[in-house]
RNA sequence: GGAGUAAUACCCAAGUUGGUGAAGGGGCUUCCCUGCUAAGGAAGUAGAUCGGGUAACCGGUGCGAGAGUUCGAAUCUCUCUUACUCCGCCA
């Protein structure tokens, strides 16, 4: 949620950071409506306060036997007044919050206005492999390496869908192992969430009600529930309504969970195997922090990150997003794109954004200084790692003549030591 | 899934409608006394949110959430949520 004390401070400002996110919106009509809200809040509560004051007056008629009839006439009557003005209030307040609260957040004023064309790389880590034989891609080397059955999984469940097998579910669970081990040396908080959420949350994280199309809402299920899209979703809720203490700040969490998408109608022939799906496996970072730390603690995630597929030994670079391709919820982004040499293209697998009160005021987050003073959170969220985007980068980045895959060194541990997958036979 | 009980401030807890912005206790803060690995005494300790004001301050809401009855609700009614207990069902 945008603070409105911004939109009535300075909403030409406003209209322009937002259209920096190709994001078109004319305050005009809001802000009539909003002063006209203030007028009514006035009004409505000053006869409130009248009624209550009279009503104080019973016991004290009581009391003197004078007759208390009188007053609540009075009251009844300055309630029968009140009415219309309350009725118009609550269309009023109806309005400005269902407005509101489809805003996405202001961009940082450092981005570049505009969409993905305006991303920009901002560090690279190593340099393309070159192959002196015709390498192969990822899903033929999954197959020819017997690590993942799509056949079966479209049998199972339907399109979109994989199954990890073998050293496959074991190359898969070593990368989350190794980072889960790498958050908890960082001093990272590990949580288990519940993968099934409620409408809040997503309205907090910042998904709804824009993007309710987009995720997995349980059937006739009552309260509204749905399979999570990130567990970001559900860490930035668990301090949902609630006032921290300063010195509890900042706190540093990660979840390992499966990511639930519909992923409607985004399925382009490119995007073969693991690079796009309904379900894929992602370990994510979240941070709360005062509202004047993010941007360390920003820079803290994206190293992370960074670090992350640097020590996986693959190819990558790191893109600061341009304003529009930023999620809507998010001031800033950093994405980390790994290079897949089958697609000649760099594919995300670590979005790291900066929040900063956008969710928190959605969700109440909130901290008191020393003084007593409450503030409203900075949240940040980055993936660290999503896995899906790394097995295809990992197959092909290492993939050797003979049609057998190096396994990077930081993995083998979590793999009894294995150096290498070779090709099964058929 | 069924039945019952409950939800009050940092914690425990009183409170079936009239001066309750909510008794009492613990804890915490400050002070006093005691010359001591203790104890005693005094005072202070709703917050949050919205509107107005430069501000001290004023007003609205507020006792799990929402709606209703009433001049007036923590207190009555309805719906929901959560927790606990019992029963059933069961990977």
């Amino acid at each position: 949620m945008i603070d409105i004390k911004k939109i009535e401070q300075d909403p030409k400002k406003v209209e322009e950071l937002l259209k920096r996110k190709l994001y078109d919106v004319n305050f005009d009509e809001f802000l009539t409506k909003n002063n006209r809200r203030k007028e009514l809040i006035a009004l409505v509560e000053s006869n409130k306060a009248q009624q209550n004051s009279l009503s104080k007056q019973v016991p004290v008629y009581k009391k003197e036997g004078k007759n208390v009839q009188e007053i609540f006439d009075k009251v009844k009557q300055l309630a029968q007044e009140n009415k219309q003005n309350q009725e118009e209030l609550e269309q009023l307040e109806k309005y400005c919050f269902d407005f509101l609260k489809v805003l996405p957040n202001l961009p940082d004023e450092d981005l570049l206005p505009g969409g993905k064309e305006n991303n920009r790389p901002i560090y690279t880590y190593k340099t393309k492999p070159v192959f002196n034989f015709k390498p192969k891609d990822h899903v033929e080397l999954e197959e020819s390496l017997g690590l993942i059955d799509y056949e079966r999984a479209a049998k199972i469940s339907g399109r979109g869908t994989w199954i990890y097998k073998g050293l496959g579910a074991q190359l898969e669970w070593a990368l989350i192992n190794f980072f889960i081990s790498e958050h908890l040396k960082d001093g990272y908080e590990f949580i288990l969430p519940p993968h099934l959420l409620n409408y809040e949350s997503g309205y907090t994280a910042g998904q709804f009600p824009k993007f309710e199309n987009d995720v997995f809402f349980l059937k006739d299920v009552e309260p509204r529930k749905f399979l999570l899209p990130t567990a970001e979703t559900a860490l930035v809720n668990l301090y949902r309504n609630e006032i921290l203490k300063e010195e509890d700040l900042p706190r540093k969490f990660f979840a390992y969970t499966p990511c639930y998408r519909m992923e409607a109608g985004s399925y382009r022939t490119e995007e073969r195997g693991t690079i796009r799906g309904y379900q894929f496996n992602k370990v994510e970072m979240v941070c709360y922090t005062k509202d004047n730390e993010s941007d360390q603690i920003f820079e803290e995630m994206v190293n992370k990150a960074k670090r992350l597929v640097e020590k996986l030994g693959l190819h990558f670079q790191i893109s600061k997003l341009a304003a529009a391709d930023c999620s809507a919820s998010m001031a800033r982004t950093y994405d980390v794109e790994v290079w897949i040499p089958s697609m000649g293209i760099y594919k995300e697998c670590s979005s790291v954004s900066n929040a900063r009160d956008y969710q928190a005021r959605r969700g109440m987050m909130r901290y008191k200084d020393k003084d007593g003073k409450v503030h409203y959170c900075h949240t940040l969220n980055g993936s660290g790692l999503a896995t899906s985007r790394l097995i295809p980068a990992i197959l092909e980045q290492n993939q050797q003549e003979d049609g057998s895959v190096i396994i990077p060194e930081v993995l083998r541990p979590f793999m009894g030591g294995l150096e290498k997958l070779s090709p099964i036979k058929k």
